[in-house]
DNA sequence: GTCTATAACTCGATAGAC
DNA sequence: GTCTATCGAGTTATAGAC
């Protein structure tokens, strides 16, 4: 699903690979929202901890730990396992599913609100409302997995968070120095 | 199309809202694909046009133009008419749909640099790459879109755009004047 | 617990009357 | 140029043998 989307990945497809037959996977799971719910909530936390390994570390400062949110390596071409959701009609339709997502923004949101007004306050990072800019960084990155998908190619993804991470650092020209 | 993406719009939905039976529909377009190519060049383009009337004007100051782009009003709930279509398979599987896709991209893409160069240039933005900085505005907007779907409020995209303004402007505290 | 078979439905597309 | 009827394939889900 994190390759195909929800909606294009038919019981049929997750048989296949998993190498099992209809009746295996509608004993342990009741229908396919279902099944993707739990699949859905391992990527979501799988992300999330990747997202709280960078931004809650104490070694680096906060202003490098968002620089380093921002440039952390991704799969851009197969997109955001979290974010890829949200543009599915019938992962908005579902209630289960919709949660997760709703959810999971949420606690990176937090996560990062809170990292920014550390790094303001500590000078590393321009002064400006941290709630804002959590959500900017987050969009940041959800846009360029949306740029990279139409291109074909991760270039417009890179740009876009070094762009961000230059404009985020008081020393805006060293903005991609902590992970490169 | 635009309410529901490319996959997920059935023939028989647009023969429904359309009042008219199959075969009007293939006696005009050769299949879907057709269709939507049709319908998706009307929709990019009026977002080019759109794009083009607030980032090419010569009243304002490039800085405000910038700006102007980040704050101009926008149908957020539904997702960008252009964007909304990378996200799904079957478009970037098609060579007709995926090439509006990017094209599209690459014009406002072009403009943006532009602009922003001229912004740097003027002294109204910070000094960065504009090429960059193109892709991060791009991305703000793109990723706003997802945050606010995922959501169901455009809060989430005003923050994303708000803080993204605030970050560009040299008196980053003003810099949401421009539109609001 | 897993399998195959199949139900009930929708998909995109075509046929052929009018 | 538009209509209704229908095709074959694929969808999610269930039935029932093993």
């Amino acid at each position: 699903m994190w390759e195909r989307g929800y909606a294009s990945t038919s019981p049929r497809k997750i048989l296949d690979r998993a190498e099992v037959g209809q009746g295996s996977m509608y004993h342990h799971f009741g229908s396919k929202e279902v099944l993707a719910a739990a699949a859905f909530e391992r990527s979501a936390a799988a992300t999330l901890a990747r997202a709280e390994s960078v931004l809650a570390g104490s070694e680096e400062d906060a202003a490098s730990r968002v620089v380093g949110y921002l440039l952390a390596q991704r799969d851009v071409l197969l997109g955001c396992p979290v974010g890829r959701m949200a543009s599915d009609p019938d992962v908005l339709a579902s209630d289960s599913l919709s949660a997760i997502l709703r959810t999971t923004f949420a606690q990176v949101r937090a996560l990062l609100t809170e990292v920014i007004a550390t790094g303001i306050a500590a000078g590393g990072l321009r002064a400006a409302d941290p709630a804002e800019l959590a959500d900017t960084v987050l969009a940041v990155v959800q846009g360029g997995y949306v740029l990279a998908r139409a291109e074909g190619d991760a270039e417009p993804f890179e740009r876009a968070v070094r762009g961000a991470a230059a404009m985020l650092r008081t020393d805006g020209e060293r903005g991609d120095r902590a992970k490169r």
